[in-house]
DNA sequence: CTGTAGTGGAAAT
DNA sequence: TCCACTACAG
């Protein structure tokens, strides 16, 4: 449900955001997401009737993780069904029957597959399973509390009270009932994407003081909603350019004028429609919600303050008479559609009966529940950890959670900055050495089961000792001497001795102390063998694109030397560089002459798997006038072997003697034309940039 | 060409 | 339910 497409919509309102940056804030979930989603997890049990608790541990993950994070959550979960949405929720009842009775049948027969199906569709979250979830959460001092109609207006309420600063949910009506700050997609890594209200006329295109939110709503309602479906044709688009047209605000005389502002001749506006449409607003503007704090149930927004007329409220539910239903409703106690009681916990008198489980993890935040909670304390203390370097030691009850936080933010603290990660520019390279290598040949192929482990970040390798990391010039330039000019590197390819010496000398260093050293890659003469695939398909590449300004090149390196004991991670075998946006016009020469390379590293994945080395990206970018020329690789995950390595920006040196060593390589009988060879040197420089070698020539 | 509407696959472990 | 993809209408 929701509205169709509003969340890309929304894009220019929205950016990624990451729970480590709201530390001290009060975020309200949409819980009824989490069920469905664990409920998936554990479909044919429930459709069997078993018993489980998957769907509950599920949910506890994503409490867990916010509370790591110094986040207080509030579960909020759905109430009573509105009589707009009374007769949708039927035939969703209907059709969960259909399919529990479709696989059932389809289980006689034998069908599992097609049952498993039909029973993924027939699993209903219902108010045990949320109670379920709601008895953990208070053993965990979390608090939850049951709209009495719609979750979305109870945590956009929350939100406009200054309780909740934030609101998880999938569900982009939550936009329409005024919430300020709303993250969708939040997944177990912490990342989401957070939409903010005060953005919104970025992403329908008008000037801030021409917008207003309730245009932002009429055009929603308009490209059609839960309460009212859209007129034939119309669509987020459509609805955006009407609503910019109109300066109209009574809706009654703006509506009708639709298929004259959209050109729409045939479309035809009724009064039903516009009767409808009023509703729908009005729902979104003054449905009931549970003020906890007053212990009271109200409107989201008075209807003073829209001057509504009450008449066009009859699907924002209605007030119950009984305070104590209500209260016990929101609090979990009852049925919400039966209204039964199944438990009776009450907040003020809450001892707590248990102890709490090992490990088990508990809130210290206050309880919205507590008589003497604030509400303005939360907004000071969000105030206080938007501050980059904000670490604030929190008294938490068990040390699991400090701990927990303490991990976070030590993670947190060894990212790199901005200023370091630009000052890299090597990869680092995470080398293993194998017995294989010592032979100086390349190593057959990895067998498919190895290089599966080794690409999966999951993956377990031998604990490691730290490296020692080596920063000494000449040691540098002895172990990757065709690094240090062009000169050196044709030397090099001249005398192969010279190669193989280096190579001995790099092993015994390697094997004797655990040295990571930070430069480029080394090349050795198994990766020249690697190159050589590689440079394969780079001859390939201008061939294949001509003239084209986008370039792609993929080179795979397989079996670089390894070394075991260097790094806490894993081995490097396959290396996937792509090239991306490489500019043709761009000389080799001017290329090379001011490459850099820098490393960056991916949020996301440094998050996902922090104990693992921290994948990067490296970009070998040109600081010519215009970036269109940079050459990224992206290491596709952390256990490849080649690690970002800090290194210092080498010396500028004149064109010709920055030429790395690196003459396009004349294999076979193929002619490359003299308009592509530039293109071709271009692409060996940026090997070289690698630590790849000259393709040996063949004759 | 733009925008809407319809279809099929994935969701969790 | 949401997303990506495709078909179709204006």
């Amino acid at each position: 449900m929701g509205i169709t497409g509003l969340i890309p919509f929304l894009e220019k309102a929205s950016a990624k955001v990451h729970l480590k940056s709201l530390r001290g804030s009060t975020v309200a979930v949409d819980t009824y997401c989490w069920l469905h989603k664990g409920v998936f997890g554990c479909a044919e049990k429930l459709a069997r009737g078993e018993e489980t608790d998957i769907y509950i541990q599920y949910c506890l993950k994503y409490v867990q993780m916010l509370l790591s994070y110094d986040i207080k959550p509030i579960l909020v979960f759905d109430g009573q069904h509105l009589p707009a949405k009374a007769l949708t929720e039927q035939r969703r009842r209907e059709s969960r029957q259909q399919s529990k009775k479709r696989a059932a049948e389809l289980l006689r027969l034998g069908r599992t597959e097609e049952a498993r199906s039909q029973m993924r569709r027939c699993v209903d979250v219902t108010h045990e399973m949320a109670l379920r979830l709601i008895q953990e959460c208070r053993e965990r001092h979390v608090d939850c509390i049951v709209a009495p109609y719609e979750a979305d207006a109870q945590m956009a309420w929350l939100n406009k009270a200054g309780i909740a600063q934030y609101i998880v949910t999938e569900d982009s009506d939550l936009t329409l009932f005024g919430a300020q700050k709303i993250i969708f997609k939040l997944d177990l890594t912490g990342a989401g994407l957070l939409v903010e209200a005060d953005k919104i006329h970025l992403a329908m295109g008008c000037r801030e003081e021409r917008y207003n939110f309730d245009k932002f709503r009429r055009m929603c309602i308009m490209s059609g909603c839960d309460y009212l479906d859209s007129l034939p044709g119309i669509g987020l688009a459509k609805a955006c350019k009407f609503m910019l047209k109109t300066e109209q605000d009574d809706m009654r005389i703006a509506l009708k004028k639709i298929p004259q502002y959209l050109n729409m001749r045939q479309l035809e506006v009724d009064d039903e429609y516009i009767e409808n449409f009023m509703k729908a607003e009005a729902t979104f503007k003054h449905m009931y919600i549970y003020n906890p704090l007053e212990r009271r149930m109200e409107r989201l927004c008075a209807l003073e303050d829209y001057k509504t007329d009450e008449s066009y409220c009859s699907n924002a539910g209605s007030l119950l008479s009984d305070s104590e239903v209500a209260f016990n409703l929101a609090l979990g106690n009852l049925n919400p559609f039966t209204l039964k009681r199944l438990d009776s916990w009450h907040p003020d008198h809450s001892a707590d009966t248990k102890k709490p489980a090992k490990q088990m993890k508990r809130s210290t935040h206050k309880s919205i529940w507590q008589k003497n909670f604030n509400a303005k304390q939360s907004p000071a203390k969000l105030k206080q950890s938007n501050c980059a370097l904000f670490f604030k030691k929190v008294d938490f009850v068990t040390q699991a959670i400090d701990a927990e936080i303490e991990a976070n933010q030590r993670q947190e603290l060894a990212k790199p900055t901005e200023a370091e990660l630009s000052s890299m520019y090597s990869l680092g390279v995470k080398r293993k050495r194998s017995p294989s290598e010592s032979s100086c040949h390349s190593t057959p192929p990895s067998s498919p089961a190895q290089s599966r482990s080794r690409h999966n970040p999951f993956a377990k390798e031998a604990p490691q000792r730290s490296p020692v990391v080596c920063e000494n010039g000449s040691l540098l330039r002895l172990l990757s001497p065709n690094k240090q000019s062009p000169q050196r590197a044709s030397d090099e390819r001249s005398s192969r001795p010279d190669t193989t010496r280096v190579n001995a000398l790099k092993r015994s260093i390697f094997a004797k102390e655990q040295v990571e050293v930070r430069s480029r890659f080394f090349s050795t003469q198994t990766d020249k063998a690697i190159e050589c695939k590689a440079m394969e398909e780079v001859e390939q590449s201008p061939k294949q694109t001509g003239t084209q300004a986008i370039k792609r090149m993929e080179c795979k390196v397989e079996n670089v030397e390894q070394s075991p004991n260097l790094t806490s991670t894993q081995v490097t075998k396959r290396m996937e560089c792509k090239e991306v946006q490489q500019s043709p016009k761009k000389t080799s020469i001017q290329a090379t002459n001011k490459m850099e390379c820098k490393v960056e590293k991916p949020l996301e994945e440094v998050q996902q798997s922090p104990k693992e080395s921290k994948p990067a990206v490296v970009v070998l970018s040109s600081c010519d006038s215009d970036d269109s020329s940079s050459l990224s690789a992206t290491l596709p995950s952390s256990q490849e072997a080649a690690m970002p390595t800090k290194t210092k920006t080498p010396p500028k040196l004149p064109p010709s003697a920055r030429r790395v060593g690196l003459s396009r390589p004349k294999t076979s009988k193929r002619s490359i034309p003299n308009a592509k060879t530039a293109k071709n040197d271009d692409n060996q420089t940026k090997l070289s940039m690698f630590g790849f070698q000259k393709r040996p020539v063949l004759k």
